[in-house]
DNA sequence: TTCAAACTTGAATATCATTCGAAAATTGGG
DNA sequence: CCCAATTTTCGAATGATATTCAAGTTTGAA
């Protein structure tokens, strides 16, 4: 009968789906860092993975459902690891402000972005969706708190992410001087209601630096 | 003789060619507005405009390049309808925040964007090239007239460029109600150092309305 | 009329994303 | 251990279309 082996096989195919799954992003995600998200093809994301090229259809409706996926998972990762950080911070207009100067730090430094920007509206999606429960968060906090008025956290985080992947696109193509970096990080804390005054004391708070990945 | 006729022909070629080019845009911007960029396709556009395929390659490098004119095309056309009725404000100000505002709502209810906000960044890119040279003349003349207090004017603007497209795309998604407009445009405002009671109050002046093209 | 230069043409090419029928694995039951 | 049903993967074939390029046209001056 059936029982004779429990077979934990039951979830075998599962986990080998899985792990093909993860295969597939952590091989998407290199190769559209390497080439762009345009020019990287299914042939080689296929390959790195060690599928065949149709399989990525089996998981990913098409390569731009794959591009979100990418970009929503490298998104996820950065929100937590900035998380850990402000964990444990006392003033929730810190936490913000801890929180998008770590973004626009890490999308205009780290070189693993400069392909990934061109396709802005992609990456700022994937932003506000993966990080804009925390930001949204943060944001009604520092609100609830008096620090900030903000009248919809939703909004301002909206316009912060798309902000933040044009600073980014405008300083990797060497448009604008990574000098401008500290100067958005006051303008995104400005659209929260608070002074200039105010903005500018938050963003020259010290700043522990974030976890390595 | 070739004197016969001094034939005013000098220049039929380079009128047909300047036509083709208008042509080319134009036609591009029909077919782009009403398919979106990836899905018109350059033999539709060089139909329209009454040219073989190949010779849109004789005017522009690449699609991506088409799609920059034709944006950059749009995008100073709305500066220029802007520009017409803000030349008669007094405030620098207002004319700061007419420009935005008048840019946003363009961008949310002009059916004609919908398609165009797909490539958020080459968007993003046009209008910050096209109005820049204007939104940053008025940032900077509010700003020495003591009634904003903007550091970096071309930053506060390519932020702006890249937040009003992303508030227009999640308004023509639906992701967000027309009513959040308002609410941009006072967090544009506000990131130009003044405080939130008088982004308000700037942002709620009479509005005339923007001339039709 | 003639010619070279400048333009235009549109068929041919090259490149992928995506599809789909066949092949291989996996599963539960006998 | 074997089988048939089911699920998953494979990868060659397809289709769509941006881009190229050899050949043909047009132009303006001599």
């Amino acid at each position: 009968m059936q029982t004779v082996s429990p077979r934990k096989t039951e979830g075998r195919v599962a986990r080998r789906r899985a792990r093909n799954h993860e295969a597939l992003i952590a091989s998407a995600r290199a190769v559209m860092a390497e080439k762009g998200i345009d020019s990287a093809t299914m042939a080689e994301i296929a390959d790195r993975a060690d599928v065949a090229a149709g399989t990525i259809y089996s998981f990913f409706r098409s390569k731009d459902d794959l591009a979100v996926a990418v970009l929503e998972n490298l998104m996820l990762e950065l929100a937590i690891r900035i998380e850990t950080v402000t964990n444990t911070f006392d003033d929730p207009a810190q936490v913000y402000a801890y929180g998008i100067g770590s973004v626009v730090r890490e999308a205009t430094q780290d070189t693993h972005w400069r392909q990934l920007l061109y396709r802005s509206e992609v990456l700022a999606n994937a932003m506000f969706k993966q990080m804009g429960p925390f930001a949204i968060r943060d944001l009604e906090n520092a609100t609830k708190a008096g620090r900030f008025k903000v009248a919809d956290a939703a909004l301002t985080f909206k316009m912060a992410s798309y902000a933040i992947v044009g600073v980014a696109l405008a300083v990797t193509e060497g448009e604008m001087p990574e000098t401008v970096i500290d100067e958005c990080v006051v303008n995104l804390l400005c659209m929260t209601g608070i002074s200039r005054e105010d903005a500018l004391e938050l963003a020259h708070r010290h700043r522990p630096p974030l976890a390595a990945v």
